[in-house]
DNA sequence: GGACACATGTAATACGTTACATGATTTT
DNA sequence: AAAATCATGTAACGTATTACATGTGTCC
């Protein structure tokens, strides 16, 4: 523990956002903040996300913390800017992948899930079907799911499938916890 | 859409959390705002709780806009304040349990599955390690979930039985996909 | 009387969303 | 020449987090 340590390394704590942004970075470069941005919409999850209004200041932040680096594209009128990670960057980025919060390996909130708390608030008659209209709708997301999983294993996008595929599995446990309450009579 | 619908019932529009306090009133009423933070202390996604600086003021908004009542316990030096849904807090909250937003069938977001997206950049050697540690914490994760479910098995606490159960099997599809990545030799 | 649980609240800070705003470049 | 896409940004607003602050009631 004798101070190898700089003033210098400090290690900024990161957020979500701001790691998984840094990790685009790292494969997308070099790279505009408009792209990054598209990155998220090939997300399956709309909640998570990078709207102009956070990923603009974000990408600044890291910028100004000397996490990657920012060029203006000589003659482009746009003022689009080309980023890179620098080394400090890297890291950062390493650090929270290898990093285990304790949180990490807990259950993702889920929207139905949270829900079921108060399925018997609603009248007996309306509980099968409000499990029903949530069955619908998780099936509705697997068939999209599977689909650009099948895309991506077209491509050969391997790394976007494997996490498409964790999604897949995440939407059929769903599925089957809902059929589940179906099976109780007295629900 | 000849006007039966008055100024005073536009419906204000709900989010998440401040459905879910109302549907904790609405089960355990008559309660103290402190009983709804300890609720979400049951949790087992600590992502999704209710601290006090957001708690306080979100019940004094609900009762503001007269979804509940908040009535002072005579006697209470503490300044308790019993807390009971009205009609228009019932109203409002079957109408969330009841709505079909687009996204509530999507995955949910996981911190893993959105690691697993840069899992290239760590060094080969070290992939698998992470993927390990990562299906170890789920694996805690399960160990703990289900002490939790058994136990509200005994106590006959059969909505919360459900939802725990949810998470669980969402658990069990985390670890049965974190194996077959590591079923991959190219990893 | 001490420890612990009960009970509520505020302030500083940061973060994210939506809507608005602007303009350049590329494609048809 | 129009339309679509690329590209960046700001402002108002709302919401959540953390840390701090305060005091009561109950049980041993």
């Amino acid at each position: 523990m004798l101070g190898l340590m700089q003033e210098s390394e400090k290690p900024a704590r990161m957020t979500e956002l701001e790691s998984c942004v840094l990790g685009l970075i790292a494969q997308l470069e070099p790279c505009t903040a408009y792209q990054i941005r598209n990155a998220f919409e090939d997300s399956l999850t709309t909640s998570w996300r990078a709207s102009t209004g956070s990923i603009y200041p974000l990408i600044r932040k890291l910028d100004a913390r000397g996490l990657i680096t920012s060029v203006a594209v000589p003659k482009d009128g746009r003022g689009s800017r080309l980023l890179r990670l620098t080394e400090p960057g890297r890291d950062a980025l390493l650090t929270w992948l290898a990093a285990q919060p304790d949180w990490l390996g807990e259950p993702s909130a889920d929207a139905i899930r949270t829900r079921s708390h108060f399925l018997e608030l609603l009248p007996a008659r309306e509980r099968r079907s409000a499990v029903v209209a949530w069955l619908k709708a998780t099936v509705r997301n697997i068939d999209h799911a599977k689909e650009k999983l099948a895309r991506y294993r077209d491509d050969g996008a391997t790394v976007d499938a494997r996490a498409h595929s964790g999604a897949v599995m995440q939407l059929e446990a769903r599925k089957a916890w809902l059929e589940t309450l179906l099976d109780d009579p007295d629900l």
